[in-house]
This record gives C-alpha cells, sequence and structure tokens, in this order.
DNA sequence: GCCCTGTCATACCTGCCAGGTATCACCGCG
DNA sequence: CGCGGTGATACCTGGCAGGTATGACAGGGC
C-alpha cells in the first residue's frame, strides 16, 4: 500500500468536478484514455469504487465524495507547501525567520482597522514587510488554505473560521442601507423580518463561495454595484456598521435591532511557527 | 511551475528528519543518489535553498524549515484522504454516508464518559458502528491529522485543539496522587507549586509528542507503572479528578487549589461533512 | 428497424524519467 | 598520506505515464 500520489489527486479531482473523462481530460491538458486508466488504477489501488459509470455520464459514490472533499484538501495543502516555501527562501537571509507575510482581507471591507493594525505592526521592532491581499467575500478561507495568504482578517458568520485559530478584534452591529426616500428609511431602527418583506424592494444576493442563494434580490458583484441599485430604489442590503463609511447621499442607514453582531477576526493556518506571525497577531490582540 | 509532487515531499521530509541523505535514503528504501538528484531537481523547482550542505552532514534552511512543517501536514492529509476513503468505500452501501467511524481516545483515560457516550449513540437511531482506537498521551491529534481517526477524545490543557472543531464536554479539576503514608497526604488541599517542591518526591514527567521535558522525576509510560512509581514512594502526580477510580489503597489523592481544569472536548477535523460523524457530536454535547 | 453520436474502456506503442551501479570530489583524521 | 565517510556526478535501464486508434454500448432521431 504505497501512499497516494498527488498527480492521481489531481485527475480524481477534475473528473469528479466535471463528472465527465473528456472534459476532465481537457481540463487536464491530456488525453482521455490515460485519464480513465489513471483513475481505474486509483480505484484499484484504494481497494474502492470511486465513481459509478453509467452509460451517460459519471456519478460520485459515497466514497468518491470523502475522496473529493479530502482530495481537495490535500492538493491545498501540498500547494500551500510550495507557496510559503517559496516565499520564505526568496530573498532574505537563508536561516533567518523573517520574511513577507501575505494578509489576506475582503477588499469590500472598510480599511480603518486594516489602517490600525498595518501602522501598529510597522512600528514594531523587527516588523516584517506585510503584502495586503485583497479578495473576494468568502475567499480569505480559500487563500489561508492553499498558502496565498499566511493571515487573513475574517468576517464571523460570514467566514468559517473551522481549522485556522483566530482572535476576535472587533464586533459591530448590522444596519440597513435603503435609498434615502423609502418611507422605512425614516425608522429609528429596523428588524431582520420587516427588511425582508419590503413590498418592491427584495434583499440583495451576496455570493457564498462563488454562488449564490436563490431569491428575488439582484446578485450582487461588488460594492459599487450594490451603492448603485440601492441608490436607484431597486434593492436593501444589510451590512455591518461600519459599512456607513462608504454610503452614499443617496442611501440611509438604519440600525438592525436583531441583526447577528458582525466579529472581526485575525486567523491563520492552525499550526504556524512563524515569528514575523506571531507579532502580528500580538500587535492585533493589543489593538 | 507544476505542483510539487508527494513522493518529493517524502523525500524531503526524510532527508530534513535525518539530516543526512544515506540514512534517508536507507529509510526510504532505495540508493543515495537517486535521494540526491531529487532533492537537487526540489529546489530547482521551487527556486529556494532547503538545505545547507556542509561537508560534515546537512544542515535546514529557513526554507527547509518551513517546507518540513508544511510538508509534513500536505502528507498527513494525503494519508487521511487515502485512509477515510478506503474506510467509507468499505463494505457498505456505494452511495450511502453510512459507516464505520473511527474515534481515538487516550488509552489511560476513565472510560465512564466514554461509555456513556458509546451506549447514548448506540441507542440513536441510524447510529454508524463505532471502533474505538486507544492511543498514547498526545496521539490523538495525530491520528484525527493523518485520518486513522475521525473523532477524538481531547483533553485541554494537554491537547491543542488547533485545526480542529470541537465542543467542550466535561470540566474537572486535578489532584495529586500521593503515597498513603505521606505526609502531606492528610492534607485537605494542596498547591502546584506545594506539589512541585516535595523533597525526595518529585513529579512525574509524562511525555508530550513523543518527547520528555527534563527534570528529575521518573519518566511514565503508562499508568500502571506511575501508580507503581507512587505506591513505591518514587514519585508525585498531578492527574485529573477522574483518575481517581484507578488508585489504589496505597495512594491518595488530593485536591489542587490551583491547577488548571481538565477540560474533555470532542474534537473532529474542520471541514468533516459525515452524517454518521454529526450523530456522534449531537449525542456527545446533549450528555 | 436503422445509423449516428456521445460516452467510457481497451489495446498497443513510445519516450521519459525514476532509480540503480559505479565512481568522483572533498574533507577530517589517525 | 592513505583511509573512511560525506554528498555529487555520470551513465544506463526498465517501468510507467501518456498518446493514438479503436471497441463496446446506449440513446435518440428518422
Amino acid at each position: 500500500m504505497d501512499t497516494l500520489e498527488n498527480r492521481e489527486l489531481r485527475y480524481f479531482v477534475a473528473v469528479a468536478e466535471e463528472l465527465h473523462f473528456g472534459r476532465a481530460a481537457e481540463r487536464l491538458g491530456m488525453a482521455q484514455p490515460p485519464l480513465s486508466r489513471a483513475i481505474q488504477q486509483l480505484e484499484r489501488r484504494l481497494g474502492v469504487c470511486l465513481l459509478e459509470r453509467n452509460r451517460r455520464g459519471v456519478r460520485l459514490t459515497g466514497a468518491g465524495e470523502v475522496l473529493l472533499h479530502e482530495g481537495r484538501a490535500a492538493l491545498d495543502a501540498t500547494a500551500a507547501a510550495a507557496r510559503r516555501t517559496r516565499r520564505a527562501g526568496g530573498v532574505d537571509s537563508p536561516a533567518g525567520p523573517r520574511g513577507r507575510l501575505v494578509l489576506a482581507v475582503k477588499a469590500a471591507a472598510s480599511h480603518e482597522l486594516l489602517r490600525k493594525l498595518l501602522d501598529a505592526y510597522a512600528a514594531e521592532p523587527d516588523s516584517a514587510e506585510i503584502e495586503v491581499l485583497p479578495g473576494g467575500i468568502c475567499e480569505q478561507e480559500e487563500q489561508l488554505r492553499d498558502g496565498r495568504a499566511d493571515v487573513a482578517l475574517m468576517y464571523t458568520p460570514w467566514n468559517s473560521l473551522a481549522g485556522f485559530d483566530s482572535e476576535a478584534l472587533t464586533t459591530e452591529g448590522q444596519v440597513a442601507v435603503l435609498p434615502a426616500g423609502h418611507p422605512l428609511a425614516a425608522r429609528d431602527t429596523l428588524s431582520l423580518a420587516e427588511v425582508r418583506d419590503i413590498p418592491d424592494l427584495p434583499l440583495a444576493r451576496w455570493p457564498t463561495h462563488g454562488t449564490y442563494a436563490p431569491g428575488p434580490g439582484p446578485e450582487i458583484h461588488n460594492q459599487t454595484q450594490l451603492a448603485q441599485l440601492i441608490a436607484l430604489g431597486r434593492t436593501v442590503a444589510v451590512v455591518p456598521d461600519s459599512a456607513r463609511s462608504w454610503l452614499w447621499a443617496e442611501h440611509t442607514a438604519v440600525p438592525l435591532t436583531d441583526a447577528p453582531p458582525v466579529v472581526t477576526h485575525i486567523a491563520w493556518p492552525a499550526h504556524s511557527r512563524s515569528l514575523a506571525l506571531a507579532g502580528l497577531i500580538r500587535t492585533a490582540a493589543r489593538l
């Protein structure tokens, strides 16, 4: 029972995602027959049936589902190993733990906290260079997992902190953002139920891991688009308090009484040993 | 930049652990020259110097240290993928998420809680078969990481829950276990400082991840040995309250006032999606 | 019923690369 | 100054990853 190779995992993940040998082979830049054979070998090696081949297409078995999840995690881990090793060995001294840190943040987030953190950390002695990697709404988890980032700012309840170490930094409430002229904009507070049921003003939908939940509201891709749609009276959004900083004159923010609080965390891979990272975390915890 | 292969990681980890190409090659069951070449290729591929070759032996560079840690994690992840896939596809129905769950526990732990958990879970409808995997003091984390186990009972502050999801089950205090005749055995309570400084009765040392902290006390390998050494008046130990169940007549347990409480957690890999596991966790949380 | 199309599997070949053996270059040491 | 022990180099070879051609089989249009 020799350990399964990374190449086989890549192949299987491609097939499992495409559910089609031909397309998977194309995506992998190879011909279909060797791919078929490789998957068969993998199944024989594991002694497990991974795919159910119906004449028309392919379906995953239970074991296949498991391997898809675990295999993705394993591929992320090796990608992370490669990226972090490259980063550690870049141009700095061969043995020193000093280096660049990559900090993943939500591009849409207010940069008030980020600014404070970066300034405070830069003032520390022996601080490393911080590269800020702005990403989409839920991209931080992935970037942390596959090594594109060393540390991230994440926001519960949107991000999941599962699998990472983390430290809570700030908590804030949420507000509903309405068109300024809307009747409800005059209210002092609103409840989530009220916001969800405004006639002709459906709640905007944010992507979660690249996909949108079904619903009547428009699909939001970025903050400018959202601002525009609200100003036009086409939608209403629920955003954290700090988002008030980018509101327009055409917007009105009304505090929500029962929305879950948004907690900003600093998160990092669970077993990190970098001194630079430890320094950044310490700085963040003191803010 | 093609992704690095698993085989190369195994090779590098072996060399990094042995710090000697010859021994590493022997451990890998291969000749030394191909190993040398593989490591050179790896370094070229990553564009990073991993090892500092002095004429006498080898030393890790900073990047090498990073790759050793991250590479181990990646290898664990692929091993876990293989093991869990095999387990999922064993003999049960191809598509059903029903299967065996492997629960890692500390062999030395009291099985009162474990018994309750197993009984309660077995009484659930649709409960899966649970295989109990008794292990050493700190082995549970590793077993969870490399897929030998699906879920584990862990104990803070000894185990680290970093990287796992977990749920606290019970909290208990700690007691000092002394030879029955010892003068301090008559006390109602003791402090950690007092226990550490008993003349001629050094504190027993447990292994942490396979190694022992330096100190005067004896190195403990299992519970029977510890009981014996205490009964003989050669050592004193600090153990959780529930350990009273295995004490002998020659032992006396004295509650400690300032020892950190021991919390028993049920822990599992952060991204698990198994229904059987979810059921077990739900059962545990209700205990 | 037919053929056509789209699916994955099989058969067979070939070039590359992982790994083996033999040897070198270098250093420390008696 | 040879000797033992280190990692690196040179060269060869067999297995296997990957390609091409083709088969087996099912569904759908006519």
